[in-house]
DNA sequence: CTCCGGTGGGATAACGTTATCCGCAGTGTG
DNA sequence: CACACTGCGGATAACGTTATCCCACCGGAG
């Protein structure tokens, strides 16, 4: 029985007594059959270990395949991985089966993976555009009748060479933009721009000099969340001084050695933006190797991070939300939605703990110390609107 | 151009006043076309912007349909997505999409989605098996023609009713249980046991009271864990203590909690083995809303746990190792190798920071302090075969 | 009693691909 | 010069499913 070939649909109709049709009907959930025949059929079903290639349904026309892919920049990143979560569960409610992919922020590997992905005939798309996603990307893009672009917009070389992103306007709320002749997809963004501005402000209490670390501003997030640093110190009335962007930076150990350089170099820091995870990482543990406090606030939350010394500030954008509300927007195009690309925001929420705060002392204490819950000198947080929530 | 049909090889051949069985040879990259006409299918692949459909391909007796899936119990676990990273990093480069879902530790979701994937027609499958597969699975695992489990063994019922659990015996290195009639599956797992084992030595010296906290010991590894656990109490000559291993906690809030109630209970304990990740989150809370020092070792590493205060020392399994050598094991079994399933041990490895030694002093100093490097109160960790290493 | 409408089921044609079976042409050798 | 072999290309049959078309049958109504 479960060696050899496996039973099709004419065996389990051959074994019911009953037409090829007739079973067709009954696997797709068709009502007009006699209960008695519907019994026979289930019958031979079960015998015969009937399961419908879904792969052979697919190639008839009109016909979805169930499949819907995703292209990250690394699944085994967190944050990809929490956005990935959130996407498969909604797919799977949906009954589409989810393929994901990682692009290693490689163009040529990108373009090689959505061509495959095309030739499998998924009914959508959601992906992390990588960096520079090649050549052949802008033409590859209009094969696909369902696409959302997540967490960054992507400069589209096939609308008339203007170089607009698509959709990096003012990120502010659900809007369209109806860039005319170019990519018809939906974006899924954080709101880097207002959660930059809002890591700097948290760091401003302590001085004006307040550092921006990250990878390199060619990323689109990466630059909305210069660009939201640069507004908050405008907004203070702060000129911003180009020395204290440290950008470029991709591993945390570049990261580390960088701002190890610049507090070697005696540099004056009231304060640090890291502006990602690895960048948060960094500067820490270059503060650490020094014995060193200051204020830091990161972008995206670290599992653990309320255990850090001192426990991590951070800005966290709610990645659910975002692979929840890609896969939405992604279904409902695959349903045939034709509306104008429409870019949704999500928001990026304040964790206040402590290491945004000014250091208590400068001066050092010999001896790792056990700290008393509350230490009367940290001042309470300003405003807090998202207070450590314990998640996952 | 872009609306309408798809261009199919009969358009193809037409366009390029060929054959269609020319076109599938140029396609499948035969050799034996002449350049002159292989050159007229190119331009007409281009023209039309011919995509070959997959689907239909892979319908054809004898052909693979190049898909793959892993079932995690959550990709949106880092641990998870770690593997998930390695495993589709193998796939990619012998050319199988990945599909990826979670099972959610739900037997009834697990075999619908087995299902589903069977009806796809996966070349194989990569699964971590829920807790309870339910009844379903042990008949469709039969139909999986490549199989290989991934971090726990599985109980399956069809085995004859022993309750052997299909390779658990001493996972010391590669070896093969053949268990006749069982599940023809390999298995990829950690070396859990020697882990705990481990774990528990590195916590020895700080006293012989060592408590297992963790999740549920009817899952395999929490069990092998604690059996490690129980080894190196054993061997140093330790009568455990029922009431230190507290097991069936699951979220790290809840742990915390509970490990809080013995602390707060005047509980003797001089050091923790957190079996898991979110076990180790919560002793470590636990711990520092008290004020309190206690040597902890967490199983399973953490980004950023270098930054704990202390800097959490854990034993970690290499779990790019293990989403690789599933991969590996899968694509072997694809290609039709009929050798008998193997268990694959991945090594465990100590990662020593800080959090394993007896706290230097119970003195509390009043607020927190920079530590200099390298405390002198200290004493050099016993044999480190890791050093902190600077993994992604 | 007959006719008509409605319903359930049987034959059959795609869907896009691969593969088998030939035939034809070109070339080398006897 | 003729025959045989090789090598490339053309018609055609699956693969397993869905859908269109149509017929047979049954009940109710005229």
């Amino acid at each position: 029985m479960e060696s050899g070939k496996r039973a099709t649909m004419v065996d389990v109709a051959a074994a019911a007594g009953v037409a090829l049709r007739t079973v067709s009907r009954y696997v797709n959930g068709q009502t007009n059959i006699a209960p008695e025949i519907a019994a026979r059929i289930a019958a031979a079903i079960e015998t015969l270990n009937f399961r419908r290639n879904s792969a052979a349904a697919s190639i008839r026309p009109g016909q979805r395949s169930g499949l819907v892919a995703l292209i990250t920049e690394d699944i085994a990143n967190p944050f990809y991985a929490a956005v990935t979560g959130a996407v498969e569960s909604v797919l799977r409610r949906h009954g589409y089966l989810l393929l994901a992919a990682s692009s290693e922020e490689d163009g040529g590997r990108f373009a090689d993976l959505v061509e495959r992905l095309i030739e499998r005939r998924v009914d959508g798309l959601i992906v992390v555009p990588p960096l520079d996603p090649g050549p052949r990307w802008a033409a590859l893009a209009r094969e696909i009748r369902a696409l959302v672009l997540l967490d960054r917009p992507v400069v589209t070389e096939a609308a008339a060479g203007t170089g607009t992103p698509t959709g990096t306007g003012t990120p502010t709320g659900t809007e369209a933009p109806t860039a005319p002749g170019a990519l018809r997809a939906d974006l899924v963004v954080a709101d880097d721009r207002a959660g930059g501005a809002l890591a700097t402000r948290l760091l401003l209490p302590a001085g004006p000099r307040v550092a921006f670390v990250g990878d390199t501003l060619a990323l689109p997030t990466l630059a909305a969340r210069h660009r939201g640093h640069l507004d908050a110190l405008h907004d203070a009335g702060i000129h911003a001084d180009p020395a204290l962007t440290v950008a470029g930076l991709r591993e945390s150990s570049t990261v580390a050695a960088g701002i190890g350089a610049l507090l070697d170099a005696g540099a004056a820091v009231d304060g640090f933006f890291a502006a990602n995870n690895r960048a948060a990482l960094g500067v820490l543990s270059a503060l650490a190797e020094r014995g060193l406090r200051r204020p830091v606030v990161g972008f995206d939350d670290i599992e653990g991070a309320q255990l850090f010394d001192p426990p991590l500030t951070v800005v966290r954008p709610d990645l659910a939300a975002m692979g929840r509300t890609a896969a939405e927007l992604l279904v409902e195009r695959i349903a045939g939605s034709d509306r104008d690309p429409v870019v949704h925001v999500v928001p990026v929420d304040p964790v206040l703990r402590r290491s945004h705060l000014a250091a208590p002392a400068p001066a050092r204490v010999t001896g790792p110390a056990a700290a008393p819950p509350a230490p009367a000198t940290s001042p309470p947080p300003p405003a807090p609107p998202t207070r450590e929530r314990d998640h996952q």
